[in-house]
DNA sequence: ATTATCTATAGATCTATAGATAATGC
DNA sequence: ATTATCTATAGATCTATAGATAATGC
């Protein structure tokens, strides 16, 4: 053995941020199976490889793993859909219209959940099962809200006849539509006989702004917009 | 006291069928709220106030008394959906439009669900909570899997021109606005600053069938309908 | 010296059942 | 007699912590 292997030191600081990795991903991965409720620390601590107490030392308990977890992701998420709305609010020139506000919202969102990597997807599908709680609407409240605000005032100005109240509603609709695909059920190949696939976010980029922007139109975009 | 009171002998046909009601109703409820793994049986004994003994005597065990929460409406909202399609089915002479099959589908769940009755929402948003799970799909697979069935049919004879895939997909989006608005999760309320409210099923079912149709033939109708 | 990791365990649940008691049924 | 309801509890699990051990840090 003349050539010095690779050494195995690790500094504390590596360690730390290893084993704080691979705890969020075993959590994360598990609540996005059972839900947060339907998973113990004892089995995040397994899936992770390591003991309870190293669970406790990291986070002080269950709540604040589930609010380390979704924290991890959740600015990125959101800034990354703030970067593509500035992006379009330059590019359409003070005239947004609505499939493309909805484009660059949903679709930035499909590329991020779906491109790929699986913490990613597990993290979306454990955001999607929040999303239909009363108890998860904090952690959209406090992470999520301005940029909601965003697209929501870009549909806003490119239905300015509309009555607030269908906009709201068309939004719920939207969200609908993307939470159910990114929850990645396994439904739709059954249903489809595997004509359509769950896990494939590419067809759903595809579909969903176009979509979306059908249906918004369709309660907003005719004479009768009030009401 | 002249009167006769009101005799408060009841058979134990009576009082089986009330307690059932009772701990079937709370078990509802409080699924609803945090979910089944986040409910134990002690709290549905509590909030039906009886014994978790009484519950185990009525219910196997927790699994099976999910299984009856969910079987209680099934069967009964399966009905009404598939009497509503049948009538539609009569009505549209052959010739079904997206809107018409919608309609008959999206507007008998909004009014089986949002009916004023707190069971049938409750149940409702139990079910919404499923339906972005995995370990939920059986649950709908065994009780709804045929009037899903029939209306993807009626869809497919509207759009007889558009690739399945398209079609597959589109009902997931219809599928999660309808999921989203029976979650009732209060987050529209406060995006809107009171505009749109969660409990009003009325407006939901105003716009969710013509959104969804928009959406249908925004993806299915043009040019473009392969792929 | 400091921090990461493991062992051991207290104390609080939770599910499920056995067995007693109290009501209704014929 | 039969069934509904309650009391008591076994046994399993779960969260959280105290304290020991083993690694890295200067």
């Amino acid at each position: 053995m003349t050539a010095v292997s690779k050494p195995k030191r690790r500094t504390k600081a590596q360690q730390r941020e290893e084993m704080l990795g691979q705890i969020l991903d075993a959590a994360e991965y598990l609540f996005s199976l059972t839900g947060y409720h339907g998973v113990t620390i004892k089995d995040v601590a397994k899936q992770a490889e390591t003991h309870t107490s190293l669970v406790h030392y990291y986070f002080t308990d269950k709540k604040a793993l589930l609010d380390a977890v979704f924290a991890r992701r959740a600015k990125i998420s959101a800034d990354l859909r703030v970067a593509a709305l500035d992006a379009y609010e330059r590019e359409c020139g003070g005239k947004p219209s609505v499939e493309g506000a909805l484009h660059a919202y949903l679709d930035t969102d499909l590329d991020t959940f779906g491109g790929g990597d699986d913490g990613w997807r597990n993290y979306a599908t454990l955001g999607s099962q929040m999303a239909v709680t009363r108890w998860g609407g904090e952690y959209f409240d406090t992470h999520f809200y301005p940029v909601v605000l965003r697209l929501i005032d870009l549909l806003k100005r490119a239905l300015p006849d509309c009555d607030e109240k269908r906009i709201f509603w068309g939004y719920n609709f939207v969200m609908g539509g993307l939470i159910m695909t990114l929850a990645r059920t396994g439904r739709l190949d059954i249903l489809s006989g595997g004509a359509a696939t769950s896990e494939d976010f590419a067809s759903a980029k595809k579909y969903m702004a176009r979509f979306m922007a059908g249906g918004m139109l369709a309660i907003c975009g005719d004479g009768e917009t009030a009401g």
